[in-house]
DNA sequence: GGCTGGTTCAAACGATCGTTTGAGCATACG
DNA sequence: CGTATGCTCAAACGATCGTTTGAACCAGCC
């Protein structure tokens, strides 16, 4: 295992980077902070001393993430939420195509995968800060959901909305087994990917 | 925290069962096992004495399952595979009941929920045990899948399975908000549960 | 220079981890 | 009876964990 050494940055950014890669890697608990601070290229009590706790630590990462992956799916959605043209297209592509650019982003490559363990991980304290800090997100898209498939019942649109989501996580987190070919460019890619979700989501949704 | 003590059955049975629950509530390395065994009353020793090592005691946790599982999968396939009259919704259904019938098992109700935490987990060993002894059950309901679908190209196929996976583990794991109402009954439930997955992954295998 | 506040450092803390040990116990067989 | 055999037990092993400590460093300011 070759031990990385990320010297750009702030420590605190340094350990922030670092941690992602490490908790996509090994999880929350299987990622140590001598591995991680020795990947950061810091002292092991820089983590203690900048942000209080490995806890804590686990919750920036998170932070540093989601307010930008976040903002910019309510400033898509704000766009078109209400208006009278708007598709089902539309509102899925406010939630999937920022989230796609941050997954494929360099800096940002592992942090769907750290999402999903969380998920999975049905940790109390872990889901109440999500709920807390981004509950209101989710509230947004599924009202807008409900008026766009006003002939669905509220639980069969939850139970539809929740399919989706897993889906999307799962995909997105990169689970399954379709990799980019060598031949087809990153942009194109993407592209390709948010068509097949998009397409996806829309028939999980809209079915009779 | 209640320390819940399992009294039936033999001491490999007891940590079997202990680990199941253990392993869903707080991950394979978050459940510790001195834990374990104090909840399935065994000595702590007990587990390297029947398993060999904790990584042992994880596999056998899976084979347990799988082995039941998935053999009534290939079951319920054989009986329609092939055949001229079969439809999506048979395919799903031979896939989908017997883990639904697993799930809500009240000795396997956690299983999915392990099984969900290993797929998060990017465990390569924990993978390639999965794929070595279960592998073929999947290879299986994709050429049913690809005889059904054949106007779909092989990528594209593998998209849409790839995602109706991750919507089924996500709501077979019950990350979702879906819970049962108190005035329905455990038959009823299951039997709305399948419908809902195997509509949904209907619609999201065969749309245009 | 001296001093201060923020930061980094090596070292140690107590706790908990998976695993091993060797004695003890029970049942079955000669 | 004696003695294997399979299993359980308390105790300990070394390793690793998150966290704390107190000294060292290092800018900027008087």
């Amino acid at each position: 295992m070759p031990l990385h050494v990320n010297s750009s940055g702030s420590t605190k950014e340094r350990i922030l980077g670092a941690a992602e890669v490490l908790f996509a890697q090994r999880g929350f608990d299987g990622a140590s902070l001598r591995q991680l601070t020795a990947a950061a290229g810091v002292n092991l009590a820089a983590v203690n001393y900048h942000f209080g706790s490995k806890d804590k630590l686990v919750e920036e990462v998170f932070r540093r993430r989601l307010d930008a992956l976040n903002a910019r799916r309510l400033e898509a959605l704000a766009k078109i939420a209400g208006a009278s043209g708007t598709t089902l297209e539309d509102v899925l592509a406010a939630y999937i195509r920022p989230a796609l650019e941050l997954s494929h982003d360099d800096s940002g490559s592992l942090f769907m995968r750290v999402l999903a363990r969380a998920f999975a991980e049905h940790d109390d304290s872990l889901r109440q800060f999500l709920s807390e800090n981004y509950g209101h997100v989710m509230r947004q898209f599924t009202a807008e959901f409900a008026r766009l498939l006003p002939q669905l019942s509220k639980p069969e649109l939850y139970w539809r909305i929740d399919l989706v989501t897993g889906a999307l996580t799962h995909a997105m987190s990169g689970f399954g087994m379709i990799q980019r070919k060598h031949d087809v460019s990153e942009q194109v890619h993407r592209e390709q990917t948010a068509q097949h979700l998009i397409r996806f989501a829309v028939a999980g949704l809209s079915h009779p």
